[in-house]
DNA sequence: CATCTAATTAGATGCTCATCGAATGAGGTT
DNA sequence: AACCTCATTCGATGAGCATCTAATTAGATG
Protein backbone atom coordinates (compact mmCIF):
# COMPACT_ATOMS: atom_id res chain seq x y z
CA UNK A 1 0.00 0.00 0.00
CA UNK A 2 2.80 2.27 0.32
CA UNK A 3 4.65 3.89 -2.30
CA UNK A 4 7.92 2.72 -2.31
CA UNK A 5 9.03 4.92 -5.79
CA UNK A 6 7.25 8.05 -5.97
CA UNK A 7 6.40 8.73 -9.42
CA UNK A 8 8.74 11.10 -11.70
CA UNK A 9 6.26 13.81 -11.61
CA UNK A 10 6.21 14.44 -7.77
CA UNK A 11 9.72 13.75 -7.37
CA UNK A 12 10.18 17.27 -9.95
CA UNK A 13 7.17 18.59 -8.07
CA UNK A 14 9.27 18.56 -4.74
CA UNK A 15 11.73 19.72 -6.10
CA UNK A 16 11.02 22.74 -7.06
CA UNK A 17 9.16 23.34 -4.71
CA UNK A 18 11.59 25.37 -2.16
CA UNK A 19 12.08 28.82 -2.24
CA UNK A 20 15.84 28.12 -2.21
CA UNK A 21 16.05 25.79 -5.30
CA UNK A 22 13.98 27.71 -7.44
CA UNK A 23 16.50 30.69 -6.60
CA UNK A 24 19.29 28.41 -7.34
CA UNK A 25 17.55 27.24 -10.45
CA UNK A 26 17.55 31.26 -11.25
CA UNK A 27 20.48 31.49 -10.86
CA UNK A 28 22.13 28.46 -12.58
CA UNK A 29 19.66 29.71 -15.77
CA UNK A 30 21.71 32.86 -16.21
CA UNK A 31 25.35 31.43 -16.09
CA UNK A 32 27.65 28.94 -14.57
CA UNK A 33 28.00 29.43 -10.69
CA UNK A 34 30.18 27.67 -8.43
CA UNK A 35 28.51 26.10 -5.29
CA UNK A 36 30.25 29.06 -2.70
CA UNK A 37 29.35 31.91 -4.91
CA UNK A 38 25.64 30.19 -4.93
CA UNK A 39 25.64 30.29 -1.44
CA UNK A 40 26.68 33.66 -0.79
CA UNK A 41 24.29 34.76 -3.07
CA UNK A 42 21.27 32.97 -1.94
CA UNK A 43 22.14 33.40 2.11
CA UNK A 44 23.06 29.80 2.59
CA UNK A 45 26.03 27.76 3.73
CA UNK A 46 28.00 25.93 0.97
CA UNK A 47 26.57 22.43 2.78
CA UNK A 48 23.14 23.35 2.36
CA UNK A 49 23.66 24.49 -1.74
CA UNK A 50 25.23 21.40 -2.27
CA UNK A 51 22.72 19.13 -0.73
CA UNK A 52 20.43 21.23 -2.72
CA UNK A 53 22.25 20.92 -6.21
CA UNK A 54 23.13 17.55 -5.60
CA UNK A 55 19.39 16.72 -5.22
CA UNK A 56 18.85 19.46 -8.75
CA UNK A 57 21.56 17.34 -10.80
CA UNK A 58 20.07 14.04 -9.51
CA UNK A 59 16.93 14.64 -11.38
CA UNK A 60 18.69 15.78 -14.43
CA UNK A 61 17.75 19.50 -14.08
CA UNK A 62 21.41 20.89 -13.34
CA UNK A 63 24.69 20.13 -14.97
CA UNK A 64 27.97 19.93 -13.60
CA UNK A 65 31.47 20.51 -14.50
CA UNK A 66 34.30 20.41 -12.49
CA UNK A 67 37.58 22.83 -12.87
CA UNK A 68 40.46 22.46 -10.16
CA UNK A 69 38.27 21.62 -7.21
CA UNK A 70 35.75 23.98 -8.45
CA UNK A 71 32.57 22.59 -9.29
CA UNK A 72 30.18 24.78 -12.01
CA UNK A 73 26.47 24.25 -12.12
CA UNK A 74 24.53 25.31 -14.94
CA UNK A 75 20.93 24.94 -15.70
CA UNK A 76 20.02 22.03 -18.23
CA UNK A 77 17.26 23.39 -20.07
CA UNK A 78 15.56 20.77 -21.81
CA UNK A 79 14.75 18.69 -18.55
CA UNK A 80 11.86 22.05 -17.43
CA UNK A 81 11.01 21.85 -20.98
CA UNK A 82 10.21 18.46 -20.62
CA UNK A 83 8.38 18.49 -17.12
CA UNK A 84 6.43 21.32 -18.61
CA UNK A 85 5.13 19.07 -21.25
CA UNK A 86 4.00 16.55 -18.84
CA UNK A 87 2.25 18.66 -17.17
CA UNK A 88 -0.07 20.19 -19.80
CA UNK A 89 -2.15 17.06 -20.69
CA UNK A 90 -5.21 16.60 -18.60
CA UNK A 91 -4.46 12.92 -19.04
CA UNK A 92 -1.21 13.21 -17.59
CA UNK A 93 -3.00 14.48 -14.82
CA UNK A 94 -5.77 12.00 -14.50
CA UNK A 95 -3.18 9.53 -14.94
CA UNK A 96 -2.15 10.30 -11.26
CA UNK A 97 -5.20 8.90 -9.55
CA UNK A 98 -4.40 5.28 -10.82
CA UNK A 99 -3.71 3.91 -7.92
CA UNK A 100 -7.32 5.72 -6.10
CA UNK A 101 -9.64 4.12 -8.28
CA UNK A 102 -12.89 5.04 -8.64
CA UNK A 103 -14.00 1.66 -8.47
CA UNK A 104 -12.10 1.07 -5.31
CA UNK A 105 -14.51 3.43 -3.07
CA UNK A 106 -16.46 1.12 -1.54
CA UNK A 107 -13.48 -1.17 -0.64
CA UNK A 108 -12.17 2.05 0.82
CA UNK A 109 -15.03 2.41 2.81
CA UNK A 110 -15.26 -1.43 3.93
CA UNK A 111 -11.25 -0.71 4.49
CA UNK A 112 -12.05 1.74 7.10
CA UNK A 113 -15.75 0.42 8.76
CA UNK A 114 -14.34 -3.48 8.99
CA UNK A 115 -11.38 -4.98 11.30
CA UNK A 116 -9.44 -7.91 9.98
CA UNK A 117 -11.75 -10.83 11.75
CA UNK A 118 -15.18 -9.21 9.99
CA UNK A 119 -16.53 -7.68 12.38
CA UNK A 120 -18.23 -4.25 11.82
CA UNK A 121 -16.43 -1.53 13.93
CA UNK A 122 -19.16 1.14 13.86
CA UNK A 123 -22.00 1.86 11.67
CA UNK A 124 -21.17 4.62 9.06
CA UNK A 125 -23.16 7.75 9.69
CA UNK A 126 -23.00 8.92 6.56
CA UNK A 127 -25.78 7.94 3.68
CA UNK A 128 -23.44 6.64 1.38
CA UNK A 129 -20.73 4.74 3.17
CA UNK A 130 -23.73 3.32 5.29
CA UNK A 131 -25.60 1.81 1.78
CA UNK A 132 -21.71 0.29 1.07
CA UNK A 133 -21.16 -1.33 4.71
CA UNK A 134 -25.06 -2.57 4.03
CA UNK A 135 -24.58 -3.90 0.58
CA UNK A 136 -21.11 -5.91 1.65
CA UNK A 137 -23.38 -7.23 4.65
CA UNK A 138 -26.13 -8.27 2.62
CA UNK A 139 -24.16 -10.32 0.16
CA UNK A 140 -23.33 -12.79 3.00
CA UNK A 141 -27.21 -13.59 3.38
CA UNK A 142 -28.10 -16.49 0.18
CA UNK A 143 -29.99 -15.07 -2.65
CA UNK A 144 -34.01 -16.27 -2.64
CA UNK A 145 -33.49 -18.05 0.82
CA UNK A 146 -35.87 -17.12 3.70
CA UNK A 147 -34.04 -16.14 6.73
CA UNK A 148 -36.60 -16.01 10.26
CA UNK A 149 -35.51 -13.03 11.81
CA UNK A 150 -33.64 -15.16 14.89
CA UNK A 151 -31.66 -16.23 11.75
CA UNK A 152 -30.66 -13.05 10.74
CA UNK A 153 -29.76 -11.36 14.19
CA UNK A 154 -26.98 -14.81 14.63
CA UNK A 155 -25.51 -14.05 11.31
CA UNK A 156 -25.51 -10.03 11.92
CA UNK A 157 -24.48 -10.47 15.34
CA UNK A 158 -21.35 -12.22 14.22
CA UNK A 159 -20.48 -8.53 12.97
CA UNK A 160 -21.83 -5.91 15.18
CA UNK A 161 -23.91 -6.17 18.31
CA UNK A 162 -26.67 -3.79 16.92
CA UNK A 163 -28.56 -6.10 14.82
CA UNK A 164 -31.40 -4.43 15.43
CA UNK A 165 -31.06 -1.24 13.40
CA UNK A 166 -29.11 -3.36 11.06
CA UNK A 167 -32.09 -5.20 9.93
CA UNK A 168 -34.01 -2.01 9.92
CA UNK A 169 -31.55 -0.44 7.45
CA UNK A 170 -31.61 -3.81 4.95
CA UNK A 171 -35.51 -2.29 4.91
CA UNK A 172 -35.09 0.89 4.39
CA UNK A 173 -32.46 0.55 1.94
CA UNK A 174 -34.48 -1.61 -0.38
CA UNK A 175 -32.04 -4.52 0.21
CA UNK A 176 -34.51 -7.10 1.78
CA UNK A 177 -38.06 -7.22 2.26
CA UNK A 178 -39.62 -8.69 5.28
CA UNK A 179 -43.43 -10.43 5.67
CA UNK A 180 -44.73 -12.06 8.38
CA UNK A 181 -41.79 -12.14 10.60
CA UNK A 182 -40.14 -13.34 7.27
CA UNK A 183 -37.19 -11.90 5.49
CA UNK A 184 -35.41 -12.18 2.36
CA UNK A 185 -32.72 -10.42 0.05
CA UNK A 186 -34.30 -8.52 -2.68
CA UNK A 187 -32.67 -8.30 -6.44
CA UNK A 188 -29.58 -5.95 -6.21
CA UNK A 189 -30.54 -4.39 -9.46
CA UNK A 190 -33.53 -2.37 -7.51
CA UNK A 191 -31.18 -1.61 -4.55
CA UNK A 192 -27.82 -0.75 -6.72
CA UNK A 193 -30.07 1.87 -8.81
CA UNK A 194 -31.38 3.16 -5.93
CA UNK A 195 -27.71 4.23 -4.52
CA UNK A 196 -27.02 5.97 -8.05
CA UNK A 197 -29.59 8.03 -7.06
CA UNK A 198 -28.52 8.95 -3.13
CA UNK A 199 -24.94 9.33 -4.64
CA UNK A 200 -26.56 12.57 -6.62
CA UNK B 1 14.83 40.35 3.75
CA UNK B 2 11.97 38.33 4.49
CA UNK B 3 9.47 36.94 1.50
CA UNK B 4 6.41 37.85 2.64
CA UNK B 5 4.51 36.73 -0.29
CA UNK B 6 5.92 33.97 -2.28
CA UNK B 7 5.96 33.66 -6.17
CA UNK B 8 3.15 32.73 -7.28
CA UNK B 9 4.93 30.19 -9.56
CA UNK B 10 6.24 28.69 -6.17
CA UNK B 11 2.90 28.51 -4.58
CA UNK B 12 1.96 26.04 -7.68
CA UNK B 13 4.77 23.90 -7.10
CA UNK B 14 4.05 23.56 -3.34
CA UNK B 15 0.40 22.34 -4.21
CA UNK B 16 1.47 19.78 -6.82
CA UNK B 17 4.72 18.77 -4.55
CA UNK B 18 2.45 16.43 -2.58
CA UNK B 19 0.95 12.89 -3.55
CA UNK B 20 -2.34 13.58 -1.81
CA UNK B 21 -3.03 16.43 -3.67
CA UNK B 22 -1.81 15.21 -7.01
CA UNK B 23 -3.63 12.48 -6.48
CA UNK B 24 -6.93 14.49 -5.33
CA UNK B 25 -6.01 16.33 -8.42
CA UNK B 26 -6.06 13.26 -10.97
CA UNK B 27 -9.91 12.30 -9.14
CA UNK B 28 -11.27 15.58 -10.14
CA UNK B 29 -9.41 15.43 -13.45
CA UNK B 30 -11.64 12.41 -14.32
CA UNK B 31 -15.40 13.43 -13.29
CA UNK B 32 -16.34 15.65 -10.23
CA UNK B 33 -16.43 14.13 -6.66
CA UNK B 34 -17.49 14.94 -3.08
CA UNK B 35 -15.41 15.55 -0.19
CA UNK B 36 -16.44 12.27 1.32
CA UNK B 37 -15.77 10.50 -1.71
CA UNK B 38 -12.19 12.02 -2.67
CA UNK B 39 -11.48 11.12 1.22
CA UNK B 40 -12.53 7.51 1.16
CA UNK B 41 -10.70 7.22 -2.46
CA UNK B 42 -7.46 8.62 -1.25
CA UNK B 43 -7.54 6.98 1.83
CA UNK B 44 -7.79 10.23 4.68
CA UNK B 45 -10.21 11.85 6.45
CA UNK B 46 -12.46 14.73 5.31
CA UNK B 47 -10.83 17.65 7.34
CA UNK B 48 -7.46 16.83 5.46
CA UNK B 49 -9.05 16.22 2.28
CA UNK B 50 -11.22 19.62 2.32
CA UNK B 51 -7.58 21.44 3.27
CA UNK B 52 -6.04 20.18 0.33
CA UNK B 53 -9.37 20.92 -1.86
CA UNK B 54 -9.42 24.80 -0.06
CA UNK B 55 -5.66 25.10 -1.20
CA UNK B 56 -5.94 24.11 -4.74
CA UNK B 57 -9.34 26.28 -4.95
CA UNK B 58 -7.58 29.30 -3.82
CA UNK B 59 -4.58 28.46 -6.71
CA UNK B 60 -7.38 28.14 -9.34
CA UNK B 61 -6.57 24.56 -9.67
CA UNK B 62 -9.79 23.27 -9.08
CA UNK B 63 -13.45 24.29 -9.16
CA UNK B 64 -16.08 23.78 -6.74
CA UNK B 65 -19.86 24.04 -7.00
CA UNK B 66 -22.48 23.34 -4.33
CA UNK B 67 -25.65 20.91 -4.35
CA UNK B 68 -27.53 21.12 -0.83
CA UNK B 69 -24.50 20.38 1.37
CA UNK B 70 -22.33 18.69 -0.85
CA UNK B 71 -19.41 20.31 -2.60
CA UNK B 72 -18.10 18.71 -6.08
CA UNK B 73 -15.26 19.71 -7.14
CA UNK B 74 -13.56 19.95 -10.17
CA UNK B 75 -10.20 19.90 -12.53
CA UNK B 76 -10.25 23.62 -13.66
CA UNK B 77 -7.94 22.59 -16.48
CA UNK B 78 -7.13 25.95 -18.32
CA UNK B 79 -4.90 26.80 -14.98
CA UNK B 80 -2.53 23.80 -15.47
CA UNK B 81 -1.82 24.48 -18.72
CA UNK B 82 -1.13 27.99 -17.84
CA UNK B 83 1.33 26.89 -15.32
CA UNK B 84 2.77 24.46 -17.22
CA UNK B 85 3.38 27.78 -20.04
CA UNK B 86 5.29 29.27 -17.39
CA UNK B 87 7.42 27.11 -16.76
CA UNK B 88 8.32 26.67 -20.64
CA UNK B 89 10.32 29.48 -20.27
CA UNK B 90 14.33 29.75 -19.51
CA UNK B 91 13.20 33.42 -18.94
CA UNK B 92 10.81 32.65 -16.39
CA UNK B 93 13.30 30.50 -14.47
CA UNK B 94 15.87 32.97 -14.41
CA UNK B 95 13.29 35.51 -13.30
CA UNK B 96 12.99 33.62 -10.35
CA UNK B 97 16.62 34.34 -9.14
CA UNK B 98 15.47 38.04 -9.06
CA UNK B 99 15.67 38.37 -5.27
CA UNK B 100 19.32 36.94 -5.54
CA UNK B 101 21.21 39.23 -7.75
CA UNK B 102 24.68 38.69 -8.50
CA UNK B 103 25.79 42.12 -7.70
CA UNK B 104 24.28 41.68 -4.27
CA UNK B 105 26.88 38.78 -4.15
CA UNK B 106 29.25 41.31 -2.11
CA UNK B 107 27.30 42.98 0.01
CA UNK B 108 25.74 39.40 0.53
CA UNK B 109 29.45 38.69 2.40
CA UNK B 110 30.00 41.47 4.11
CA UNK B 111 26.64 40.89 5.78
CA UNK B 112 28.18 37.52 7.05
CA UNK B 113 31.15 38.63 7.89
CA UNK B 114 30.76 42.52 9.09
CA UNK B 115 28.55 43.82 12.48
CA UNK B 116 26.38 45.71 12.95
CA UNK B 117 28.75 48.37 14.34
CA UNK B 118 31.20 47.90 11.40
CA UNK B 119 33.58 45.59 13.12
CA UNK B 120 35.19 42.74 11.10
CA UNK B 121 33.91 39.50 12.85
CA UNK B 122 36.30 37.45 11.06
CA UNK B 123 39.03 37.21 8.11
CA UNK B 124 37.20 34.99 5.49
CA UNK B 125 39.83 32.24 4.60
CA UNK B 126 38.13 32.09 0.74
CA UNK B 127 39.95 33.63 -1.40
CA UNK B 128 36.84 35.05 -3.24
CA UNK B 129 35.18 36.43 -0.07
CA UNK B 130 38.35 37.85 1.52
CA UNK B 131 38.36 40.08 -1.75
CA UNK B 132 35.32 41.73 -1.05
CA UNK B 133 35.75 42.02 2.82
CA UNK B 134 39.29 43.79 1.63
CA UNK B 135 37.37 45.93 -1.04
CA UNK B 136 35.16 47.47 1.45
CA UNK B 137 37.87 47.68 3.67
CA UNK B 138 40.17 49.61 1.45
CA UNK B 139 37.73 52.17 -0.21
CA UNK B 140 37.45 53.54 3.23
CA UNK B 141 40.86 54.91 2.85
CA UNK B 142 40.80 58.22 0.72
CA UNK B 143 42.14 57.40 -3.19
CA UNK B 144 44.83 59.64 -3.78
CA UNK B 145 46.03 60.36 0.00
CA UNK B 146 49.06 59.31 1.61
CA UNK B 147 49.37 57.30 4.59
CA UNK B 148 51.89 56.14 6.93
CA UNK B 149 51.62 52.67 8.26
CA UNK B 150 50.66 53.73 12.27
CA UNK B 151 47.81 55.70 10.20
CA UNK B 152 46.39 52.61 8.19
CA UNK B 153 46.79 50.75 11.34
CA UNK B 154 44.81 53.07 13.58
CA UNK B 155 42.09 52.61 11.27
CA UNK B 156 41.98 49.34 10.63
CA UNK B 157 42.00 47.99 14.13
CA UNK B 158 38.58 50.14 14.50
CA UNK B 159 37.74 46.76 12.43
CA UNK B 160 39.51 44.02 13.42
CA UNK B 161 42.31 43.08 16.00
CA UNK B 162 45.22 41.79 12.84
CA UNK B 163 45.70 45.02 11.38
CA UNK B 164 48.78 43.59 10.05
CA UNK B 165 47.25 40.44 8.24
CA UNK B 166 44.93 43.15 6.46
CA UNK B 167 47.95 45.59 5.85
CA UNK B 168 49.70 42.41 3.91
CA UNK B 169 46.41 41.73 2.13
CA UNK B 170 46.11 45.05 0.80
CA UNK B 171 49.14 44.45 -0.92
CA UNK B 172 48.97 41.06 -2.20
CA UNK B 173 45.32 42.00 -4.10
CA UNK B 174 47.15 45.08 -5.20
CA UNK B 175 44.79 47.27 -3.87
CA UNK B 176 47.31 49.59 -1.99
CA UNK B 177 50.90 50.17 -2.85
CA UNK B 178 54.08 50.72 -0.06
CA UNK B 179 56.71 52.76 -0.64
CA UNK B 180 59.48 53.37 2.30
CA UNK B 181 56.59 52.73 4.97
CA UNK B 182 54.28 55.06 2.97
CA UNK B 183 50.74 53.82 1.58
CA UNK B 184 48.42 54.82 -1.05
CA UNK B 185 45.48 53.13 -2.52
CA UNK B 186 45.71 51.86 -5.99
CA UNK B 187 43.05 52.97 -8.34
CA UNK B 188 40.43 50.37 -8.41
CA UNK B 189 40.22 49.49 -12.05
CA UNK B 190 43.20 47.50 -11.80
CA UNK B 191 42.24 45.16 -8.67
CA UNK B 192 38.29 44.89 -9.70
CA UNK B 193 39.82 42.92 -13.33
CA UNK B 194 41.99 41.08 -10.79
CA UNK B 195 39.60 40.25 -8.93
CA UNK B 196 37.72 38.89 -12.23
CA UNK B 197 40.40 36.46 -12.77
CA UNK B 198 40.59 35.04 -9.54
CA UNK B 199 36.53 34.41 -9.90
CA UNK B 200 37.16 32.31 -12.58
C1' DC C 1 -37.62 24.01 15.96
C1' DA C 2 -35.05 19.51 16.40
C1' DT C 3 -32.42 16.60 13.78
C1' DC C 4 -29.47 14.79 10.34
C1' DT C 5 -25.76 14.98 6.91
C1' DA C 6 -21.82 17.21 4.58
C1' DA C 7 -18.21 20.26 4.97
C1' DT C 8 -15.20 23.37 7.14
C1' DT C 9 -12.50 25.39 11.01
C1' DA C 10 -9.67 24.97 15.16
C1' DG C 11 -6.17 22.97 17.78
C1' DA C 12 -2.77 19.33 18.68
C1' DT C 13 0.57 16.02 17.21
C1' DG C 14 4.07 13.91 14.56
C1' DC C 15 6.97 13.40 10.33
C1' DT C 16 9.64 15.08 6.73
C1' DC C 17 13.16 17.67 5.28
C1' DA C 18 15.96 22.14 5.20
C1' DT C 19 19.69 23.83 7.51
C1' DC C 20 23.87 24.05 10.05
C1' DG C 21 28.62 22.87 12.16
C1' DA C 22 32.11 19.47 12.02
C1' DA C 23 34.54 16.09 9.74
C1' DT C 24 36.13 14.21 5.47
C1' DG C 25 37.50 14.14 0.66
C1' DA C 26 39.64 15.80 -3.43
C1' DG C 27 42.59 18.68 -6.17
C1' DG C 28 46.49 22.09 -6.22
C1' DT C 29 50.36 24.69 -4.80
C1' DT C 30 54.70 25.41 -2.49
C1' DA D 1 54.99 16.23 2.68
C1' DA D 2 52.42 20.25 4.69
C1' DC D 3 49.09 23.35 3.58
C1' DC D 4 45.25 25.65 1.28
C1' DT D 5 40.77 25.95 -1.00
C1' DC D 6 36.49 24.24 -2.51
C1' DA D 7 33.13 20.80 -2.13
C1' DT D 8 30.66 16.95 -0.15
C1' DT D 9 29.15 13.82 3.57
C1' DC D 10 27.55 13.07 8.31
C1' DG D 11 24.79 13.77 12.33
C1' DA D 12 21.94 16.74 14.95
C1' DT D 13 18.49 20.26 15.37
C1' DG D 14 14.43 22.72 14.28
C1' DA D 15 10.67 24.65 11.30
C1' DG D 16 6.95 23.79 8.34
C1' DC D 17 3.22 21.27 7.21
C1' DA D 18 0.10 17.02 6.65
C1' DT D 19 -2.89 14.71 9.31
C1' DC D 20 -5.99 13.70 12.90
C1' DT D 21 -9.97 14.46 16.41
C1' DA D 22 -13.28 17.53 18.14
C1' DA D 23 -16.13 21.36 17.57
C1' DT D 24 -18.64 24.40 14.54
C1' DT D 25 -21.18 25.97 10.46
C1' DA D 26 -24.46 25.39 6.74
C1' DG D 27 -28.14 23.25 4.30
C1' DA D 28 -32.11 20.29 4.20
C1' DT D 29 -35.95 17.77 6.02
C1' DG D 30 -39.67 16.42 8.95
Amino acid sequence: MDTPAQSKLLQFFKALAHESRLKLLGLVAQREHSVQELAALVGLKEPTVSHHLTMLKKLGLVSQRQDANTHWYALEPEAIANLAKQVLSREQIAGLASEADPADWQAKVLETFIAADGALKSIPASRKKRWAVLAWLVRQFEDGRRYTEAEINTRLLERHWDSATLRREFIGYKMMAREAGVYWRLPEADWVSEAATQAG
